[in-house]
This record gives structure tokens, sequence and C-alpha cells, in this order.
DNA sequence: CTTCTTGTTACTGA
DNA sequence: ATCAGTAACAAGAA
């Protein structure tokens, strides 16, 4: 699932990619992902330039030269955005098969720019090159506003980590005012944005802290540590380009490595790095939820 | 066959 | 007003 990271990542290698090449197509395979018509998207896309690449939480937003438009892309759990040119030999993405997958990646199917199984849009550039984007589950989506539209988007989001709003004094008082349980207000996009599954159980475990603690009762000793894993752990998941679990990968559809970083997401059953306890799951705030019963104070 | 998974929103009931 | 819980969305894995 792409959090933080994950979308940085994305918008990164997009902007290397594809700002200020002209748009000569955008068809469009499922309509439904569009929160408006394929006329509309066509219309305005099509001639236009992305400029600028943004991101805030788990939203990134494309720039578009003429008309002060904005693309939305969300891509909730399964979405991903691929890119490709004649000297990347891809399908869109998702293989339809391990064995396919292995294929594509060895070169041997897939003709250029092919579009994958679960291809839902796809984005022509005047040199030829296409951008992909997929998504299994349909719950990802394109949007295109203008700014009005888009500041009312982006005005419901909560604090950005690694942004210099990201400011201790604010983190504890959104603590301090909540009674429900810590990791439901860190994965609330409307307080912090950008946190989901795999980065609260982690940052969770770095601080000691009981997922199901209720917020304001958690002491300011650990909101500091809590504050500070948040940093240190988007940051470092940047750097190592994300955590790839089942349908992450990034623009050149590789998988991100912060996996290997990770110290209980998806490590139940497993012995606790630190402290050699079982890593135990249950679900709070309905999510699955890994922790360490002996490191993590309830 | 059922159950679980994920992000987000919308709704219900306390 | 606030919060917890759950359904809904889709599709696949176990």
């Amino acid at each position: 699932m792409p959090e933080l990271p994950e979308v940085e990542t994305i918008k990164n290698d997009l902007a290397q990619a594809i700002l200020n090449k002209k748009i000569v197509s955008i068809k469009v395979i499922r309509k439904n992902i569009l929160r408006k018509s394929v006329k509309y998207f066509q219309d305005n896309l099509v001639g236009n330039k992305f400029v600028e690449i943004n991101r805030r939480g788990k939203l990134m937003y494309f720039n578009l030269e003429k008309d002060d438009l904005f693309l939305l892309a969300h891509l909730r759990m399964t979405g991903q955005f691929i890119y490709c040119n004649k000297d990347k030999f891809i399908a869109g993405g998702h293989a339809n098969s391990k064995k396919e997958e292995e294929q594509i990646l060895q070169g041997q199917v897939g003709d250029f720019c092919q579009a994958g199984k679960y291809t839902r849009v796809i984005f022509e550039f005047g040199d030829k090159s296409k951008l992909f984007f997929n998504d299994l589950r349909l719950f990802a989506c394109l949007d295109l506003v203008n700014k009005a539209e888009l500041k009312k988007v982006l005005d419901r989001f909560g604090i950005e980590p690694l942004t210099a709003n990201f400011k201790f004094k604010d983190f504890f008082s959104i603590l301090q005012n909540r009674r429900s349980k810590i990791k439901a207000v860190l994965l609330d996009q409307h307080l912090i944005a950008g946190i989901g599954n795999i980065y609260a159980d982690e940052t969770l475990f770095i601080a000691g802290v009981m997922p199901d603690r209720p917020a304001n009762e958690v002491t300011i000793k650990e909101a500091r540590k809590l504050f500070i894993a948040i940093e240190k752990i988007l940051k470092k998941s940047i750097e190592y380009r994300g955590t790839t679990f089942s349908d992450y990968v990034d623009s050149k559809g590789e998988k991100g490595s912060f996996m290997k970083l990770l110290k209980v997401y998806g490590r139940q059953g497993q012995e606790c790095l630190k402290c050699k306890s079982i890593i135990q799951k249950t679900k709070v705030a309905g999510r699955g939820t890994r922790f360490c019963p002996k490191c993590q104070k309830s």
C-alpha cells in the first residue's frame, strides 16, 4: 500500500520523466477510475503539459500548464503509476502471473508500452513515452480540478510530516485533545497526513507505545519519541524507495526495499528483534496491527 | 465456500 | 461534539 514514502518516491521519479512533455492522448480503459467524464479529461489534458508534481499526504497532484488545472491522483491500496519509453520494455505494471512478471522484468515478453491486465488509464506524451495508471481493486482515482477545488481538497489534510509545519507542539496538542486510540490518531489523515498501516505500526514500536493506548494518555516523553520516529522512519523509507508488501512498485516497476528494516509489520509470530518476544497481531482501529507485547507499554 | 486484506468515506449508535 | 465500530467499494489470496 502506498503511503507517504511510496507516493513521494513515485512523485520524484515521475517529475524526472514527464514534466513539460506535451500530452498527446489519454486513453481511458475503465472510466469509473475518473471522478469526471472522459470527455472532460480529454478536452483539458490533450495538448496540455504537466509542469509540476506535488504531494500532500498520500495524494499526488500535477499542475497543468494551461487553464489553472490540477490532476489529482490517489493510489489507495493497489494503484500504480508506471512510466515507460522505448528504452524500457515493461507491461503496464501488474503482470498476469508470477512467471509473466519474471519474463517482463527480463524483457522476454511485453511489447513496448503494452497495457497490463489492470491498466485503467494511459497517458501518451509527445516523445511517444507513456504513463500507465494501474489499479487492481478500482479504488484508486483520478480527478481534474481547478485551483479553488484543489484548495478545498488540500485543506482537509492534517499536518504534513517532513515539512516545517510538523512541530512537536502541534503534534502533542493533537494527541492531548483525543481520547481515541493512538493508532487511530496516527492513521487519521485529517490530523496527520501520509501515515498508513505500515508506518503507524512501525513508529509505535520504535516509540515503545501500545497501539490501543488512548492518545491523551500518551506521555510527553512518549509523544516526543513518536514524533521523532515518524520523521526518521518516513525519511529512511524514502531513502529505501518505500516498502513493497504486495502491489507497490515505483514508476519503473521496481519494488521498494524498506521491508528489510521493518520491525513489526508483517512479522507476527516471529521474534522481536529487540527482546525476542513473539510479535503479536490484533485489530486496532479496524486495522490489522502488529506489536511487541514487551517493548511497547500499555 | 468463507474470511481477510487495504484507504477512505459515510453512516450509526453510544 | 466526539468517538468507536462497521459497511461499502473490488478482487484476490489463503
